[in-house]
DNA sequence: GCATGTGAAGGAATTCACAGCA
DNA sequence: TGCTGTGAATTCCTTCACATGC
């Protein structure tokens, strides 16, 4: 369907379709709302905050003009409003809570960060394979074991964290979907296979790191 | 400049122009090459590495045409033809070496992990500022203290990896960049500045994570 | 017949240029 | 004047359709 469709829907004030791009950006404006709120910035320019992301200006308005006025011609944007603009549509105006599976090095990393409350992201639970993991709190988490997994008080959980060997990805996938998690976010190298309404999300360290070489030198523009 | 200009350029043998979105698959293209080539496969399909990759075909034959005949009509590509190209356009037909900055949990999990090998991707050096840590060997790598890392012996590091504090993330950028790292892959939140030769790859996992709400579908369980 | 390779079409994202408003 | 908001132009990426060659 066109844009010019659901730039119509917008004004109407029921559009919520946005470029997936724009999506991948919104996290970014939320922190840099955040920071520059925390420095005292009561009002910010796309200028400014195009400064601190490293983006353009022209990109960040037209990517706020997906979701309706926002800013004060001559003025910028009010800080506390794009921040709370922002978290209702990624929907982190309520605490999301996810699920935790392999507590091994990354995933004791994950559980023992904090930096995720800031965007009210907690994690609530955590499975680990290994029993001499089994029983341990890390973060405020106890550990229990993978074979209870299945049987998962999944009320009030929202997304699952894979952080488990690339062999047992796909098996535990499959349990937290039966468990009725529609998010995923995966550390596990290789396709993770889930229903269409699931939006999974990889994080390939080789696979970033693996291409960084490609730009080394001077190569041609 | 024309995507045709490239396409001719690339008929006499000296173009070495990828589309942005192609170079960021390659890595996956090569762990699919290899994972088949390890199940005994000595020929590929589109098809094949589609099914494998969660791609289209199409997308495959497209991004393998910019860099030259690669397949046979009719049969297919040969793996291991595969893995050279793609290893060789990447610049990993040479092993690449990274200094890792940073060895708190993550960049412990970093070093430790031998995953990287298979690409020809190792962590030489490895920093912290922790003088606890200072000393300790971690995947073969000894570390040292972040103090001299001004000095830090360069010749034949391509990379940095840097695992440290978002506060101090900026300040160890500006201190390799000047041991000559052409390539940097950064945990820390925050934009990292940098000269534009040098290619610097964000992986923020909060903003990640931030984004995976969106996609939850309204209905609650 | 079968699978690659590639112009052309279609679609998506970014940049531009400037209108609109404080 | 200064900064937002947005159609239009541009650039970039993906998909399609089919010619090509084993």
């Amino acid at each position: 369907m066109s844009t010019r469709f659901y730039r119509a829907l917008r004004v109407l004030g029921i559009a919520d379709w946005i470029p997936e791009e724009t999506v991948r950006r919104l996290p970014l404006y939320l922190r840099a709302a955040l920071e520059l709120a925390g420095q005292g910035a009561d009002r910010v320019s796309s200028q400014r905050l195009a400064d601190h992301l490293g983006l353009t200006p022209w990109l960040i308005r037209k990517d706020f003009s997906y979701f309706g006025d926002l800013g004060t011609r001559g003025v910028g944007y009010d800080t506390e409003a794009l921040v709370c603009r922002i978290k209702k549509i990624l929907r982190l105006d309520v605490t999301r809570n996810a699920v935790l599976v392999g507590v091994g090095r990354l995933g004791s990393a994950l559980l023992e960060y904090g930096g995720f409350r800031r965007y009210g992201l907690r994690i609530v639970a955590a499975y680990d394979r290994d029993r001499a993991r089994v029983g341990k709190t890390l973060g405020g988490v106890r550990i229990k074991h993978v074979d209870q997994l299945a049987t998962m008080e999944s009320r009030g959980i929202d997304m699952g964290i894979i952080a488990v060997p690339e062999e047992s990805a796909q098996e535990v996938v499959s349990t937290i979907l039966e468990a009725g998690i529609q998010g995923i976010l995966s550390f596990s190298p290789g396709h993770i296979v889930a229903p269409k309404k699931v939006k999974v999300i990889t994080i390939d360290i080789a696979m970033d790191l693996a291409r960084l070489p490609y730009y080394l030198s001077s190569r041609r523009k």
